[in-house]
DNA sequence: ATGGCTATATGTTATAGA
């Protein structure tokens, strides 16, 4: 069962480079994050068509998040528990029936820009509810994952200049903890666990010619309970996306399950 | 670089992203 995150910045205008990327890698299951579109104006029957069953969680204008896969979908929950007040699409999950049943969740972690403020303190508290889902999931003791954008940065090898984060609310230290007090709780970062080299991106600015220099960062992650991460017999990050026509910012992150 | 580009809706300007 291959397993993908991609960050799509907005469906409409990913219209074509999306489908353009799952002919290419035939992944069984995507979790999209921005998807910038309200549930009733995402172009269902486009990815019905290419043979993928698709559930929504989206909202007028920005956010939204999305699980399209080719393999049945059972129990689709939407938005992140432990906050009923809070209105924005940032969370979707599913367990996805192949040979083995996987829970999926589909992540979108708020920005938190600028720091301090109110929309960093709305980061922090999101990553507590998270912290409190991911416990969950592993005393479950089944497969799961947690793939999105986590917008973190976890160290300092995940970005080309890590000095030009360290005010900013992908890379302060309150983040990067936050991170890891909910990957020690006993998850895999498929990524880091397939290839411990620094320079791994997955998200280049629009700006400044930040891709033509390979000025990137890594934000988008793949977490696996160790059910999953037992099963893992690949993972990886498609950069090339990045380079083709009308892209978003981001690329896919994907892994591979013997499930 | 003091956000330099992109996307969307709130639309010929504002908001958000990272």
């Amino acid at each position: 069962m291959k397993i993908a995150t991609f960050n799509i910045n907005g469906i409409k205008a990913r219209i074509e480079a999306l489908p353009r990327w799952l002919a290419e890698a035939s992944p069984d299951v995507v979790v999209l994050q921005e998807i910038k579109s309200q549930d009733e104006a995402f172009p269902r029957a486009l990815f019905e068509d290419l043979g993928y069953r698709v559930e929504t969680h989206g909202q007028k204008g920005f956010n939204g998040v999305a699980i399209l896969s080719r393999l049945p979908l059972e129990d689709v929950a939407r938005g992140l528990p432990g906050d009923a007040s809070d209105e924005q699409a940032r969370w979707i999950e599913a367990t996805v029936i192949g040979a083995v049943a996987v829970r999926v969740c589909g992540l979108y972690l708020p920005n938190g820009n600028p720091a301090p403020g109110p929309k960093y303190d709305y980061k922090l508290a999101w990553m507590e509810r998270l912290k409190a889902r991911a416990a969950a999931l592993l005393a479950a003791e089944e497969p799961a994952l947690l793939a999105g954008d986590w917008n973190v940065i976890p160290q300092a090898e995940d970005a080309a200049k890590p000095e030009a984060w360290v005010a900013d609310a992908l890379f302060l230290p309150e983040s990067r903890a936050a991170l890891r007090r909910i990957a020690h709780l006993g998850f895999t970062d498929a990524i880091r666990a397939r290839d411990p080299r620094p320079g791994l991106y997955t998200f280049w600015d629009y700006q400044a010619a930040a891709w033509e220099k390979n000025n990137g960062i890594r934000i988008d992650h793949i977490l696996l309970t160790p059910q999953a991460a037992d099963r893992m017999t690949g993972a990886g990050i498609d950069k090339a996306v990045r380079g083709g026509d009308k892209p978003s910012d981001h690329v896919p992150v994907w892994v591979e399950l013997e499930a």
